[in-house]
DNA sequence: ACCTGAACACCGTTCAAGT
DNA sequence: ACCTGAACACCGTTCAAGT
């Protein structure tokens, strides 16, 4: 008989901190953020749900662990939070970093309601943050008015906006949707209105009709031409 | 010995989904949506935890009915969603429908999580979207644009925004921050030095920086001045 | 029609015990 | 130092049964 070094491919690494986040992250990128269980995740890593205690205090500090690693996700795609030197381009800095932000946020579809629940801000939420308001300072706004667009970024400065209606899916058939907008256009009459005007010039769904990075990028460019505006009064 | 008619005062008032719905809500203020659970908001309308099926499906149609509730509070406050005759003054109110908002949103600080969490768009928040749109048409607005404007203001159309480090909740004492920022002045030096601007400008504390309605109030006017200009530029 | 008791499957977590 | 088994308190929910 042979020695059998190997049972199952890595199943002997041992458990850390940072083997856990990962397990954990792979486990809400593929079963979404209700699927992580801490006896799912052991299941995951191959171990005792109880031996994840050894790492992590418990299920919240994993959860800011996992936080903690997405913004890191971010630092490594903008290749760190580096400020730029004075004189910069501040607009398009501050745009690459968060359309950055965005993509990694798309990879990991539970990240925004993970983060948005923590109630520390992690340290490298810091980083991201320092290096946010570094670029502004670089740019030539007051603290003051850097403060205030932080502010008036909210979420959008890390990649998301809460959209209210979004998660579609795209469950619903195409038909339905028509269906029901007929029986809704006097009690409705604006959505409705709405959903017609633009699907007219996107004929190719009524659905479809949100494309989220055109809009996206529409309110962050409006704000920060509104930021820009405020910055060139001052 | 008397009839004892009134055991306890509306104990025998019959469930209704009405009653579950604002018991609901009275556990969620009082205790935090996490204190929601279908046993305690049984025990709190004087019932065993099954009879809630009897007028709720399940607990997610229970969050469903409450984002709905919270959003009818808002048609309330603001009188009713009626949209104005054209000509009107379409950023005012814009303003009202939406500062209204977020106070209710304040009255019920877990209404933000919860509605952002629905999958579907419930009735109440209908009519609230279609008397935006209203009013951006009788403002002058495009379909289009009364489109991208839903997608700009994002939550804050609903009275929120999510701020990212909020919940401060006033655990922490200022000397601790105070303390803390020092450690971090290498590492941070942005953070460390807007958060000294800013607390010279309000001496009174380190950790009260953020006035939010202050915040809100100029993330929102940054929004509408940025589509009054593309309103006016169309 | 409306409410309940008992039970099930599943959580996060503690704690004493193993190697 | 690292991992585990058994157990606890607590979930949401089903289902058959009561009135």
């Amino acid at each position: 008989m042979v020695r059998q070094s190997e049972p199952i491919a890595a199943a002997r690494i041992p458990l850390s901190k940072d083997r856990v986040l990962r397990g954990a992250i792979t486990v809400a990128d593929a079963g979404g953020i209700e699927a992580l269980t801490m006896r799912k995740l052991a299941e995951e890593l191959g171990v005792e749900a109880m031996s994840l205690y050894y790492h992590v205090a418990n299920k919240e500090a994993l959860l800011d662990g996992m936080a903690d690693a997405i913004v890191g996700e971010i630092e490594q795609a903008v290749g760190g939070f580096d400020v730029p030197s004075n004189g910069v381009d501040w607009k398009a800095a501050i745009r690459r970093r968060i359309l950055a932000a965005r993509e990694v946020m798309l990879r990991h579809p539970w990240a925004p309601g993970v983060i948005e629940t923590r109630t520390t801000v992690s340290p490298a939420m810091m980083r991201y943050f320092d290096s946010l308001i570094g670029v502004f300072r670089a740019g030539g706004f007051s603290y003051d008015l850097a403060h205030h667009a932080l502010h008036a970024l909210g979420s959008r400065a890390i990649g998301f906006s809460q959209e209210l209606g979004e998660p579609h899916d795209g469950e619903q058939a195409d038909q339905d949707v028509t269906v029901m907008l007929e029986q809704m256009a006097d009690q409705l009459p604006y959505i409705v209105g709405m959903l017609q005007a633009i699907s007219h010039d996107d004929p190719d769904s009524t659905l479809g009709w949100c494309d989220d990075q055109v809009e996206f990028e529409f309110a962050l460019d409006l704000i920060l031409d509104g930021l820009e505006r405020l910055r060139n009064k001052a």
